[in-house]
DNA sequence: TATTTTATCTGGAATCATTCCGGACTTCTA
DNA sequence: TAGAAGTCCGGAATGATTCCAGATAAAATA
């Protein structure tokens, strides 16, 4: 999780402009990051703060952050894309009721080095799930089998 | 990876017809498997197969395979969605340039159990992916950088 | 075998997150 | 302060997937 400054310092390193708008779309990421926020809420937050950001800057934005490491992106089909801001390696626990994405950290398991010797694939890029039910939702399950 | 019989099986015990617009699917994903097709792939194999499937038919039995545990379907954005006939936990190594899937088999790396007892969370489903470019990628890369 | 029931199939229309586009607006540089 | 480059905006376009209603086919029943 890169602080502000941090980022706002990568922006310019990269030759890129930190407008109103990017400041908002920031702001919200350290504020919501814990969530994986989708362009859907990173818009209607970041619109507070930046009363005139389009749809359309929201989602430019963030492919340009995606693009320049700043965030990951979590690609989904059907439902919107989320947002990461946890650049270390880990995997996300997503619950398949309630959506929510929360970061397991664990040791990098795979010795990449071996894998490339013997698959000749270089990695540049994680993405590491398990799909499941949060503790929360488990307990509505249970409690709704005896009803 | 299932046998022909082993899923037309399995349909059966879960009281699913076994049509022949299915096992024109089930057949190419057999022989396609290795691939991971996503759905246009699979639509137009199978339409040799069983001339009069409609697209929407393979979307609905691609369904209803994933519901069944036949295959497993991996969703992306944007770029169609890949089927999965290696249910066994692997890591798919995924090429940034040419697309192409690769299935890399690993022991198990996370104590579920251990998991569960902290964060509360119950795993179903896992989805591990490196993405990164593979060996021919890789080459085209260097060979391409002194034209 | 005829009839009923249920599952499945089909083509086309609808969906919806995301991308694309042309013109307007800022910010930087000289 | 003019010109250039980067950004932003709204609305239209995209494209994989899903939805729908009527047609078909397979299983169940008689």
């Amino acid at each position: 999780m890169m602080t502000k400054d941090a980022i706002i310092q990568k922006l310019k390193e990269s030759g890129l402009r930190v407008t109103p708008q990017r400041l908002a779309i920031i702001e919200v990421l350290i504020e919501k990051g814990h969530l994986h926020p989708g362009a859907g809420l990173i818009y209607k937050e970041a619109r507070k703060k930046s009363r005139s950001l389009s749809l359309s800057t929201t989602y430019a934005t963030i492919n340009e952050f995606s693009r320049h490491g700043v965030i990951k992106t979590l690609q989904f089909d059907g439902v919107e894309n989320r947002c990461e801001s946890n650049l270390d390696e880990h995997i996300n626990l997503i619950c398949e009721r309630c959506g929510k994405i929360m970061d397991y950290k664990i040791r990098p398991s795979v010795d990449q080095k071996d894998m490339t010797r013997r698959t000749g694939f270089v990695v540049t890029n994680s993405r590491l799930e398990y799909y499941g039910y949060c503790r929360d939702c488990r307990q509505d399950k249970k409690r709704r089998q005896v009803p």
